[in-house]
DNA sequence: TACTTTCGTGTAATCGATTACATGAAACAT
DNA sequence: ATGTTTCATGTAATCGATTACACGAAAGTA
C-alpha cells in the first residue's frame, strides 16, 4: 500500500469526521475515552501517518531549523552540527545544512533560501564582514525567525551568540609560548574583520605585554588558514633581520605548514622553535610531532547554540532575548611547544 | 515589515484574483503580458515570497532531501555531504541531515523521520546488518521515496547504490605491501556483515593468493575503526609464532594506532614493517612519517549519488531504475609502506 | 417540569498556492 | 447578423490538518 492514510479516511471508516479524529490523535480533553482509543486503534490500524507538510502550513512551524557554515568538511564545523543536531534531535527538529563556500553572495542566497523554507530557527557562522549587506539578516529577523551566530559573529541587534573567549585563547597560547623560554613570538592571523581573529591576536599581543615582552607588527602575518599558507608565512617571517623563535597561529594548518617548513630548513622543534596552534583539529594530537592547540569545544558550541534556541523559538515575539554565551577555551599543551620534560 | 505578503493581498490590491496572481508569477502562458508584467512587478514592490509549505503541502514535493550517516563529524561523511550538497544546491534541494550513531533503532527512527517530513529522497550509508528490520527500508519503498545507498550498502531491491570497488582496494593495497617486499601480512577488518569490510578482505586474500603467498585466518583481525584498537591489536599479532611484516588496515585510525604502537616497540616503519590503511583521512597525509592509504574519493561519492537521486526523481514510479555505481579506489603510497626511494 | 451546564461531536473556515472547469468578451468566419 | 473560436480571467476544489463556533443530547439544578 503506497496509498497515503488521511484524517479524513480514518474518520469515513469510522463514521465519524476529520474533526473528531483530529482531536482524538492530539489528546483533546473533549474527546469521549472510547472514541479516542477507537481512533487511535484505526489510525494504527491503517497505518496512519500525520502529514507533517499540512501541519507545518498550517501551524507556520516547519520544525527544521537551518545551519549554514563556510564548509561542512572541518572537523571544526561537522562537529558543531554533530553538536546541534544531538541537541535537536529529541525535540523533533530536523537539521538543514548550508555551505558558503566563504561566499557572501552564498551566504545571503542560503539565508533567503531557509527564511522561505519557513525555518523555525537559523544557525550560522558568519562568512565575513561586509557592512552593507545586512539586508539579508535583517530580512531573517524581521520575519521573526530566531537568529544564532556560533564561533563566528557579528554585531547585530536581537542576534544571539555562541563563542568561545578567543581573547582568552590567544593569550593562554602566547603565555604558554612564553613560560616556555620564547622571546620572539609571531602570530599568524587571519581576516581581522572577524571577531575571532582580531580577538586571538588581541589576546596574543597582551600576553606579550604583561610579560615586558615587545610587540613587533612584523611577526603579525595575515596568512589564509592552509598548510602552504603556513609555509610561506615561516619563509617571510625567517628572513627577517630578527627571525622569531615560536609561532602563535590562529590555524592548525597553518601551523602545520609552518612546522613542515621548518624541519625542511632543519630547524628542530621544540627546542629551537615552539609552535601552537589553534582549533585543536584532530590531525594536531596524531603527529609524532603532536601540535599543542586551542580547543573551542565545537560539540559543546553546537549543542549550546541549539540550547539557546529552543530557548527562544518559545518566547513571544515581544519577549525577545539576546544572549552571549561565551565558552572557555582549553589549551591542550603537546610536543610542538613543550621544552620541558613531556 | 512582518506581515507575510501572499498572493490574495496582491491580487486584492490590482483588484483581479489569486488564481491569476499564480498564473502570472508561473508563467502561464494564457496570461495577458501587461497583466503578468504588472502582476511581478507588483509583488516584487511588496517583497511578496512564494510560501514553500503551502507548495509542498499541494505539490506532495519538499524540496528536502534527507541524508542519514553514522556521524557526520569524520571527514569521510562530511565529504560525501559536501559534495550531495554542491550537487543538489543548484537543483534547489536543501539537505537535511540525520546521525545514526551507529545504532539501528536510530537509522530506523530516521527513517521514518524523513519519510513523515516528505523529503523527496533519501540517501544514507546503513549503520549495519540485521536481516528482520528491512521495514522501515520496505516503508521508504512503498511510498515511493527515492532510496540511495553510498559506501556502505545492502542488497534491497530497488535500490541504487553507489560504493567503490572495495574489493579493488583491498586488492591493491596487499599487492603494494607485496610489492615492498612484505611477504607476511597481516589485515584488520571490521563488521563482516557489511559489504564494504567484507570486499576488502576479499580483495586482500585474492592478493596473497595471486603472489603465492599463504592466506593466514590468525593473521586477519576484526577491529573498531579507532586508534587504541589498532594498538591492542598489533599487540595480539606480535603475540604469534610468526608475526607478520606488515598491516593492511580497513581503517586508517586503526592504522595509525598500529604505527603508534610499532614505534613504541621500536620497531622501524617502513623497513621491518610496513603499513597500510585506508579511507586516505586527512591525518594520513599530515603525518611525518605519512601512511599509506586507500582513498574513497568521497567528493565524487556524493556528487554522484546526487545526480543519481535527481535522475531517479523526475521518473514515473512505473519506470523505476535501480543504478549501481561503483567507483574506483585509488592508493596513496606514502613513506609508512615505502623500503624503495620516496 | 423547566432551565442551565456540561459534554461530545459536527460544521466550516483557515493556512497559501495550484489548477480543472466555467464564463464572458473579443475576434473571426460565414 | 449569427455562430464559432480564442483569449483572459474568475470560481471553486484541492492538498491535510487544526480549531473557533455551533448544536443536540445528557446531566444537573431548582
Amino acid at each position: 500500500m503506497s496509498e497515503k492514510v488521511t484524517i479524513y479516511d480514518i474518520a469515513e471508516k469510522l463514521n465519524i469526521t476529520a474533526a473528531t479524529v483530529s482531536r482524538a490523535l492530539n489528546n483533546n480533553p473533549k474527546i469521549k475515552q472510547a472514541t479516542r482509543e477507537l481512533v487511535i486503534k484505526t489510525a494504527a490500524a491503517m497505518n496512519y501517518k500525520q502529514n507533517k507538510l499540512a501541519l507545518a502550513l498550517k501551524s507556520g512551524r516547519s520544525n527544521n531549523i537551518g545551519v549554514i557554515v563556510p564548509r561542512i568538511d572541518s572537523n571544526f564545523f561537522a562537529s558543531v552540527i554533530r553538536g546541534i543536531e544531538e541537541e535537536l534531535y529529541p525535540h523533533g527538529y530536523q537539521v538543514i545544512i548550508c555551505q558558503t563556500h566563504e561566499s557572501i553572495k552564498r551566504e545571503n542566497e542560503n539565508l533567503h533560501t531557509l527564511v522561505d523554507a519557513q525555518v523555525d530557527g537559523i544557525m550560522m557562522s558568519v562568512t565575513g564582514i561586509s557592512d552593507e549587506n545586512d539586508s539579508a539578516f535583517r530580512n531573517v529577523l524581521e520575519k521573526n525567525v530566531p537568529l544564532i551566530f556560533f564561533d563566528r559573529s557579528k554585531h547585530i541587534d536581537g542576534v544571539s551568540s555562541v563563542t568561545i573567549n578567543d581573547f582568552k585563547g590567544g593569550y593562554l597560547a602566547t603565555k604558554h609560548l612564553i613560560d616556555e623560554g620564547c622571546r620572539n613570538i609571531a602570530h599568524f592571523s587571519g581576516d581581522q574583520s572577524l571577531d575571532i581573529f582580531k580577538n586571538r591576536f588581541l589576546g596574543y599581543k597582551q600576553a606579550l605585554l604583561d610579560s615586558g615582552l615587545d610587540f613587533k607588527e612584523e611577526y603579525v602575518i595575515y596568512t589564509k588558514s592552509s598548510v602552504d599558507a603556513g609555509k610561506e608565512s615561516v619563509d617571510k617571517l625567517l628572513q627577517l633581520q630578527t627571525p622569531p623563535d615560536a609561532i602563535f597561529s590562529s590555524s592548525d594548518f597553518a601551523a602545520l605548514g609552518a612546522i613542515q617548513e621548518l624541519k625542511e630548513r632543519n630547524i628542530s622543534i621544540p627546542s629551537e622553535f615552539c609552535v601552537a596552534g589553534f582549533s585543536n583539529e584532530p590531525f594536531t594530537k596524531f603527529m609524532e610531532l603532536s601540535i599543542t592547540s586551542v580547543d573551542q569545544s565545537p560539540l559543546e558550541m553546537g549543542r549550546m547554540s541549539a540550547r539557546v534556541f529552543l530557548e527562544q523559538v518559545d518566547k513571544t515575539d515581544a519577549i525577545k532575548i539576546e544572549k552571549k554565551v561565551v565558552l572557555a577555551p582549553e589549551l591542550h599543551i603537546r610536543k610542538s611547544s613543550t621544552r620541558t620534560n613531556f
